[in-house]
DNA sequence: TATTGTTATACTCTATAACTATA
DNA sequence: TATAGTTATAGAGTATAACAATA
């Protein structure tokens, strides 16, 4: 190996961001699979039943934007929840074209279960670290993403996370 | 929104782990895709080119187990820059069976140009982030990401990062 | 005319299986 | 028999294009 190559090595750790993200990612998903076997379409399920109970009902397409989610992919994972009688569909009164995704009383239970399982993998993920570590480490990379999410390009005016919800509703309703 | 989900927001914010690491390494990929438009395959061939760059000959299925690439999709990116002239398969004397991939001259030019391009990219990326907290981050991710390989359920006996390609290296010697 | 949601189609990427050459 | 590398095929996942309903 040359002398060249090494001194790469000083500057941002950065030339393994790629391949540390991966790892994180993959394994987060990996478990996460594996405690949400159930619900259809697994981690990408999870989220959308996630982000359905925790805001305000959202439209498909603002599910779709924030999750970076193809829009023509989310009909059939709203199907196989509202099959599995865990959201429901209601179309907007104010634009009828829309149709907001509510969750359900069972999709309430559910995802407070679904949450407990991912809670203990999410744990399991990051054993390793003690808690000053594991606390910086997510709070920086959850400020990280928070300033990468509202500086998006494809995305429209939206300025924090949940705010892409958040102006669905006002849009919505002007 | 029912009261029962609002307190599921205090434990780990880790209900948005998947989320928060999903954006920061989507971003990462946009971005590198971009710098290293030239270069085949893209980010993958730059991750493969850099570790074949900073470290001993590696095998393919030593490249490909290190990040996490099917073997089969392997012989295709190695193809593709060797064609370029930026590596170059070499059969191991100890063991016929074996290829070594080898950094070319041409490569570690590219290689050292490609860094350049993509360690401005992440510092793009991590721009709202003052020095502490980005180097915090980093120390933490590379840290979990090392015990998280560590402990890959499906990969070999491989302690560390770099154990991968060094046992490869004594498996093939023996 | 523009946008939400939808469907059908095409494409890309990934995984499965089978082959060769070495061990 | 087992493994490294390779190839061809099948499958999953994703993007593209066109449509209906509403604005």
């Amino acid at each position: 190996m040359t002398e060249s190559l090494r001194r790469q090595e000083a500057g941002i750790p950065g030339s393994d961001l790629g391949w540390t993200l991966g790892v994180i990612l993959r394994r987060w998903h990996e478990q996460v699979e594996l405690a949400v076997a159930d619900l259809p379409n697994g981690p990408r399920g999870y989220q959308i039943l996630s982000t359905v109970g925790h805001n305000d009902p959202p439209t498909q397409s603002g599910l779709a934007k924030h999750l970076n989610i193809d829009k023509t992919v989310m009909p059939y994972i709203i199907d196989a929840l509202e099959k599995e009688g865990l959201v429901r569909r209601v179309t907007d009164t104010r634009d009828r074209r829309v149709r907001r995704i509510e969750i359900t009383a069972k999709g309430v239970r559910t995802l407070s279960k679904l949450e407990a399982k991912v809670h203990e993998v999410e744990e399991l993920l990051f054993q390793g670290l003690d808690s000053n570590q594991r606390s910086s480490f997510l709070e920086q990379a959850a400020r990280l993403a928070g300033l990468i999410h509202s500086n998006e390009p494809n995305l429209d005016p939206c300025i924090a996370v949940m705010d892409v919800l958040v102006e669905d509703s006002l849009a919505a309703s002007e």
